[in-house]
DNA sequence: TCAAAAGTGTTTATCGTACACCCATGC
DNA sequence: GCATGGGTGTACGATAAACACTTTTGA
């Protein structure tokens, strides 16, 4: 009853808004054969926890981040994709705000947020995991309201177009946005206005559910 | 350098339509603690193989057929879905026709079609690998062309609008069914008609690729 | 000549898209 | 009072949806 074994790992692609892009943390990597290239945050699955557990656990030791949107994207399982063993990653993405402080360990060189638009080159099947990654966010975003977590709890509508723009890569009309989301029942006002110098203050709106909801976007 | 290992398996939900019903192929489980429940085929991931190799193999195994549609779903891996030990699979699903053998092996008490709308009692945690599999089914038809593969090489467009109307089990109108597939440039006719008895002769068609193909179908 | 399934267009309603001006604030 | 971003409604075109009769064959 001894059967073949294989080696888990996680890697999770972790996406935020920053500066105006849509951006990934990416570590770069210390040791060879793969030293000085960046990659996904990442690690072995235990056998005491799920691939989600593992997905999250890497999340919150890079950024300290929970209870914000996680998915599975994808296994992937290439034979060459790791040059020292055979390791096939069940990867995940994760949307979190850009408010964070990154955590840095010894394992690493250095830890930082890259825009997609300008990845520097990746180890592993890293360059796949990020296509495929982006692909799925875009798309999903169209179907569903999980740009909930990549904004504060209180956002302006504004706000939640730019979010939209940057991911699609397009821009969107003020009107026709607004009447498509209002229409929706997604998000409510809270109340409040956000001041930002010299310009009409904007409504702040709230998600009524932090959670994946499928609505027709666009 | 001696890391944790984990037992992956595969397992294939394959579908056909047969009697005008979607299905899928179950095998009768012989062993304890699964006796008697009925399963997706399955097998272990080799060192030396994909897991999409791996799901080749098994469709090749139990339908002898290749080259049809296949993707991977997704990798589920809650800790109690295999009873006797940690497994995790990584299921995939396939389109075939209903024109196959089923070949039944020792290790099975019984192999065959089953209707989506009737499974029998299923081992391991298929039941819900059954409903993630028949949810991205019915979507992926909607923007793709992946049903060339449940379909004969040369059908009619009744047949193909059944295919649609089984899957998605909704009645379609069949004027604007057939306005809707010939815009596509996805098929075309080959020529010559299908006779059916006491009625007007079909023309029947075929697909101009039968790979996957990106199309608003509805 | 009858039954059975194939084939074919038009009208209407709905939805998506384009588009320009006034408003509230800080300096 | 002016610069900045926030907020609002309508008209038009395109697409989706509803709908009924004629054609070809076998028995």
């Amino acid at each position: 009853m001894s059967q073949q074994k294989i080696a888990v790992a996680v890697d999770t692609v972790i996406f935020t808004i920053k500066d105006d892009a849509l951006c990934v943390l990416l570590i770069q990597m210390k040791k060879k054969p793969y030293e000085g290239l960046w990659a996904f945050p990442g690690g072995r699955v235990e056998n005491t926890e799920t691939t989600e557990q593992t997905a999250t656990r890497i999340l919150q030791t890079q950024t300290g981040v929970s209870h914000v949107y996680l998915e599975q994207l994808k296994t992937f399982d290439a034979m060459e994709r790791d040059q020292l063993e055979r390791v096939i990653s069940v990867a995940f993405f994760a949307l979190i705000g850009d408010d964070v402080e990154l955590k840095t360990t010894e394992k690493y060189t250095d830890v930082k947020w890259w825009p997609v638009k300008k990845l520097p080159e990746l180890a592993y099947d890293h360059k796949q995991i990020s296509k495929e990654a982006i692909a799925r966010l875009k798309g999903k975003i169209q179907y569903t309201n999980i740009v909930y977590s990549l904004l504060e709890q209180e956002f302006t509508l504004t706000e939640l177009q730019h979010v939209y723009e940057i991911i699609l890569d397009q821009t969107l009309d003020k009107r026709n946005f607004r009447k498509r989301v209002l229409s929706l029942d997604l998000i409510e006002p809270v109340g409040k206005k956000k001041l930002s110098g010299a310009s009409r203050p904007a409504e702040l709106y709230k998600f009524k559910h932090r959670k994946l909801e499928y609505v027709e976007m666009m």
